[in-house]
DNA sequence: GTCTATACCTAGATAGAC
DNA sequence: GTCTATCTAGGTATAGAC
């Protein structure tokens, strides 16, 4: 029974699935989880519905696949910028402009990630995924707190507030039908000065010492 | 064709429909929207299945209506606190700390509210509240940045972060199965430490100079 | 007006041809 | 391995008896 598959034709299978999870997250970007069926997937990848059962055995394991990989790419970029060189206000600072910069160009996939209504098992997942960015926030948090940078305060807690603003915050454009809401009202600002304020916003929660440069 | 209901048809009719909303609301607490079928609120409200379209011409309206009373109802509760007496500062701390309080009173409920999956229609109406809670938020701001006690800040910014800020820490708590984790940590510290640092990190993300009594 | 029973629809998952 | 066609389950909503 025991037969190897040869390594032309791994590939090939590899290929497909990653084409799969692409065409899924492309998806899911457009129309958010809930419509995202197993059908409309696989009619943007190709192939038949059945078939997409070659690749995972659930539409669960395929969701949590898009989600996982999408949202790792994102937690990597972070970590990237808050474990970077730099004072720990400054890496908070640049941390969060990244990251909203980069949710506002992708504003379909961000909002999937952070917000669109999903089955259990992707809720799970976020939940897991925003411990992540918690714990990369109370690790800059801590390290301010050491050099003095930031007051005395619960660098967890802190650090779970900043997630929460930061999501919704951008929650609201993100949400918004296309670019008619680029500030939070809806009407004023530019994409920079909401990054602006955003960030003025974050580092007066964490304490930092007003008008640093926010790189 | 004009046929008048009386008085007590009426009352008794209402009756019905209160008590299905309140049952189904507890089933909300209790299990979540996803898991909230028609069948499962009819039962806890001693009805069938069928009866609840005597009151609801369908279960999304009746999924919208346990929203709107339950989620109206805290925001009430917070505008008196925010638009009450006392200054801006201190009237934004204990309105955080109400708000705190009740949701850890009643987690299955708030988190409803919150944070769980919803069906689409619920959802919009999250969003609704949401603004409303920002709205109260940017109030309370503005009158801090007017009488100085504030600095100077884009207001619904700060509210919306204010917003996300204590979603996100209360999420947790009110997330895992029972009174495991009070702390954000899930290890350290009483409701009452939490609290604490949750109203000092919002007075710290509005710009409120430091140790104000929290109210 | 409320129940029982059921129709019906949506979506995920499977079987078997090619 | 992939497709077509189909099965099934879960849950909303309706019909008709009482």
């Amino acid at each position: 029974m025991a037969y190897r598959k040869t390594p032309a034709e791994l590939r090939r299978l590899d290929a497909a699935r990653e084409h799969l999870i692409a065409r899924a997250t492309a998806v899911v970007a457009e129309v958010g989880w809930s419509q995202a069926s197993v059908t409309a997937v696989a009619d943007s990848a190709g192939i038949a519905a059945g078939s997409v059962y070659q690749h995972f055995p659930s539409k669960s394991a395929l969701a949590v696949e898009v989600f996982r990989r999408a949202a790792g790419h994102e937690v990597a970029v972070l970590e990237e910028v808050l474990r970077g060189p730099g004072d720990a206000v400054s890496r908070l600072a640049s941390g969060v402009g990244v990251f909203a910069r980069r949710a506002l160009e992708n504003r379909g996939l961000a909002y999937a990630l952070l917000a669109a209504p999903a089955e259990p098992a992707v809720g799970a997942e976020r939940l897991d995924h925003r411990r992540r960015y918690r714990a990369l926030f109370a690790e800059v948090v801590r390290e301010g707190i050491a050099t003095g940078q930031l007051p005395p305060q619960h660098a967890e807690i802190t650090a779970a507030a900043l997630t929460g603003a930061v999501g919704e915050v951008l929650a609201y454009p993100l949400g918004a039908p296309d670019d008619t809401a680029t500030g939070t009202t809806g009407s004023t600002g530019s994409t920079d000065d909401l990054l602006a304020e955003l960030t003025a916003t974050v580092l007066r929660c964490a304490g930092a010492a007003a008008h640093p440069t926010t790189a």
